[in-house]
DNA sequence: TTTTATTTTCAGAAATGTTTGAAAATTAGA
DNA sequence: TCTAATTTTCAAACATTTCTGAAAATAAAA
């Protein structure tokens, strides 16, 4: 069965659904993804009152997330000369996007985690089995979740081309 | 001013709290890191009984966190001889624990994402600027999800040293 | 300055997610 | 088979998060 070509207002709202469903799963709530799938593919910078309109949501709900987008640096604020009011556009560069979010996560996730085990590495040593296995799987987590620091950090610090490579030997 | 040394249960509680802070941005609930986390510095397996009594929850709370660590293929059950009960166990390996991670989130979010954006990519081509966004952004999003997808991939298919070796060539 | 457009805040409402506990179902041994 | 130990289910209670809408604050224009 072949599949059905779409209208635009299908392929848009589902676009929105599925953005939406994968940004819950990190720990960026549904209408924050929404707002931000629904600029990514506005051509134009819309105010508070079309996202309003366009998401079917309230003005405070609507301002708090684009707030939440703009803390995270995915969004911007613009204005039209002229007019008073504010106008948001997404950054349209997909690496960009991919480099802001590894940034964030890193700094709001992994940082605190690191910190907390080291702390808890540093426990007095008993030498009961139940605090040799804290120390060792401490330990071990501690070297994993410092690699996938070092991972995000890497990505932060590349640029297009060499993220190409990259992915070029990903490919096995 | 030297960080204190902490008493084991201190240790302890501080593990379980950052496992399950980190878990929640991982679309893992807390009792669910908490039993986890339990499991995994614990060097003997558990009974239901033990885990509830552990963390002061109720048998329905246990069970059902129990049976969705045993989905994620994070914990195993087991039994003794002479014993009717089951005893629950965590994987240790930290690096099997992180591919069995990769694997089941590829499955569960990335794929079912990769499929919407295939259908979204479908839509009619009426020439519109709003229709040639839509489905240039689409185009590109699914570029990097499908990245994504496979470096988790590869993350499931490689052993630890493998991998590791892998992340130090990319450095420079 | 005053008026008007726009943005922000926040208390309560609604929605969603989690936990309980007791009853039902299952399982193993007698 | 029957009995007793153990696990599973699920409706209702509880907790947490998200959303609303109207009022307060802010900022620009008159």
């Amino acid at each position: 069965m072949p599949t059905a070509e779409l209208s635009y207002q299908e392929a848009k709202e589902l676009l929105i659904q599925a953005w939406g469903t994968l940004g819950s799963h990190w720990g960026i709530n549904k209408t924050m993804a929404q707002i931000h799938a629904l600029l990514l593919i506005s051509p134009e910078s819309l105010t508070t009152e079309q996202i309003m309109e366009e998401l079917h949501i309230s003005r405070g709900n609507a301002n708090m997330n684009i707030r939440a987008l703009m803390d995270w640096g995915l969004i911007h604020k613009t204005h039209k000369p002229g007019d008073r009011k504010e106008y948001f556009s997404s950054e349209k560069d997909m690496w960009e996007i991919t480099r802001q979010i590894a940034r964030e996560r890193r700094k709001r996730e992994l940082q605190p985690v690191i910190k907390v085990l080291g702390q808890v590495e540093n426990i007095k040593d008993d030498r009961t089995a139940h605090t040799k296995e804290l120390k060792q799987v401490t330990k071990e987590l501690k070297f994993l979740v410092g690699k996938a620091d070092s991972f995000l950090n890497m990505v932060t610090g590349f640029d297009q081309s060499r993220f190409f490579n990259f992915l070029l030997r990903l490919k096995k």
